[in-house]
DNA sequence: TTACCCTAAGAATACGTTTTCTGAGCACCT
DNA sequence: AGGTGCTCAGAAAACGTATTCTTAGGGTAA
């Protein structure tokens, strides 16, 4: 009578199947054993006990958990799930887990949430991390295999893969300006954003490429963001308006339905992430592609290249791309005056 | 020399600060430690060696992880992300660290998943489960500590927390009528979804009590069902469209937007679950409100109860309500004839 | 027939922690 | 002054598993 109540462990099976633990452990991970007799009792003492071996005390043992950590800004944001599906789709290809922690947007939370994913995970994926430059300098001297999606750090032994957001800018303003287009508007995502600064970047020499002006207002990342700043757009006399992203479209569009502006005739809008959603809205959102899901699908490959051979971190862009939906339109002749 | 590579362990903390392991780890948790100069010898060997502890071993140790797994069907369903955050709010605050997985809506990969995080947290909230009855008796056998959303069993020793959708669809078909209509359509969700059945039943009994008739569409739980769906019950001459989700009204809006169809003038269409982006929608979405946030909390309650005590469960019941906005009015004059 | 090798399963160890147990030293009380 | 009790830190054990080490036994070859 060892333990009534516990789970019962590789002891209780060796000692109902009248083997020695070693044994036990062989052939539950498939190890040779040659007397069949045998194999076929520890089987079944298996299965009477219900035995589950101990996920903790193996990985203990083992030293390794066949486990990567992927931590997202914020889940309500639909553009993480993407890449965390398509972060899903690699690892499990390699035969690892994944487990899924939101840091709410919070930096001091993402830090933390490091330390404790690091140590029950491989690895690390970090989404769009919000973490000031220090703070992920001192991670880095933990010696976690980690990799970043949509932030690029220079003298950190972090692998990045990002998007090339000026591919798609450029050609959002090019559109803009086909379509005749002289004075467009960016909603500005958060500043601590580094896609902001990369999108921002975009647009500018994009804006001065095609010879038109463009007026920035912070607005941030949100719905509610996009909703609050429009306004101030709309004051500057612009024509078209470009969003830090489609949640911030999203709510612009409801303040001008508001209005009563109607788009794209009174106003062009473009957003940016292609979200699942951003086809299915009245009118269909123009915005710019980023391949989300390819994006977790590299940043996975990467971190489990780093945790074969713990290759020098390297750095990947993916591009992105216009798409032209029906919320871009040529601009209203200007009143006469 | 020992481990010139690898993490030092709190040996080598030992070592270096001249006292025995069990001072380090007195030290390192707080325990009472007399000798002020043993401890700052020992903080300061950890600090000088970079000392983390090993948290798979401390787990180990402790045979507890202080983790919640929580598994979702889909992320990319904004549902399921206000549910988790929710289940977050709660379950940090007795000092629990939240583990996400996502299931892909496939009920075998949910039951594995079970089986994977089972032996890394200490319980589990499993959030609109997909899988059959059978397994998820088999779960139960398997003596975890685990707790349901928006589905309820009967002769399992879970607990569940859901909402009441009657309530809310009761309101939404009183509402319909109270405008004047008198043939609704609904488009259904997956059948597999313990929520649809329940709306659909609410549906039903609320339709007879107003004396309104309703025609049933076999739609899905996504934005694209809703768009494909839709058309079917057009043909039936409905006035106003209720929707198993938000998501499923949206693609239901995106298809009336291509027929030129006006909403709510040619057609009410009402939602369920009130997303974030319903609000937001062109036209503002009608719809049902279930407490997704405090789903997850009450889960979350509920588990860490569960963790305490071994209480045996509970069976909870959220209300849900409706929200008019712009998506319903009253029904266009049938054509004479 | 004996010695050697090989096989196959049992015994023992290690993984890094926390905690119980032990023993030494000191102070206090009788 | 001697014994008793208490405090404090070191020694050792335990958690459950996988694996190395050990040993017994059988088969083969000389």
């Amino acid at each position: 009578m060892t333990s009534p109540r516990s789970r019962p462990t590789v002891f209780d099976v060796a000692r109902s199947a009248q083997v020695s633990i070693a044994t036990v452990s062989r052939v539950l991970n498939g190890r040779a054993v040659a007397d069949q007799a045998l194999v076929a009792r520890v089987r079944s003492a298996a299965r009477e006990l219900g035995y589950r071996p101990n996920t903790v005390a193996r990985d203990f043992r083992h030293g390794v958990t066949r486990t990567i950590g992927v931590i997202v800004p914020d889940l309500a944001n639909p553009f993480f799930p993407d890449v965390v599906k398509g972060l899903a789709d690699d690892v499990t290809e390699g035969d690892h887990r994944l487990l899924i922690a939101d840091c709410g947007e919070d930096p001091d939370e993402e830090l933390r949430l490091v330390g404790e994913l690091s140590g029950r995970c491989d690895g690390i994926v970090l989404c769009s991390p919000r973490m000031s430059a220090e703070n992920l300098a001192a991670v880095a001297g933990w010696g976690i295999p980690l990799v970043c999606t949509n932030r690029e750090l220079d003298g950190l032994p972090f692998g990045t893969v990002g998007v090339d957001s000026a591919i798609g800018m450029a050609q959002a303003v090019e559109h803009l300006a086909a379509l005749g287009h002289r004075d467009i508007g960016y909603l500005a995502g958060p500043t601590t954003s580094w896609s902001d600064r990369g999108r921002r970047a975009g647009l500018h020499s994009a804006a001065e490429q095609c010879g038109v002006s463009v007026s920035v207002t912070l607005a941030g990342s949100t719905s509610d963001a996009g909703y609050q700043a429009l306004p101030d757009l709309l004051r500057r006399n612009v024509t078209a308006v470009l969003a830090f992203n489609d949640l911030v479209a999203l709510g612009a569009l409801a303040r001008l339905r508001e209005l009563g502006l109607d788009v794209p005739t009174a106003l062009s809008v473009v957003g940016f992430d292609d979200l699942p959603v951003a086809a299915f809205l009245g009118p269909p959102l123009t915005t710019v592609i980023v391949p989300k899901h390819e994006l977790g699908r590299r940043a996975g490959a990467m971190l489990r290249q780093l945790l074969v051979d713990g290759a020098i971190a390297r750095q990947e862009r993916l591009p992105s791309s216009l798409v032209v939906r029906e919320s871009t339109g040529p601009p209203r002749p200007r009143p006469a005056g």
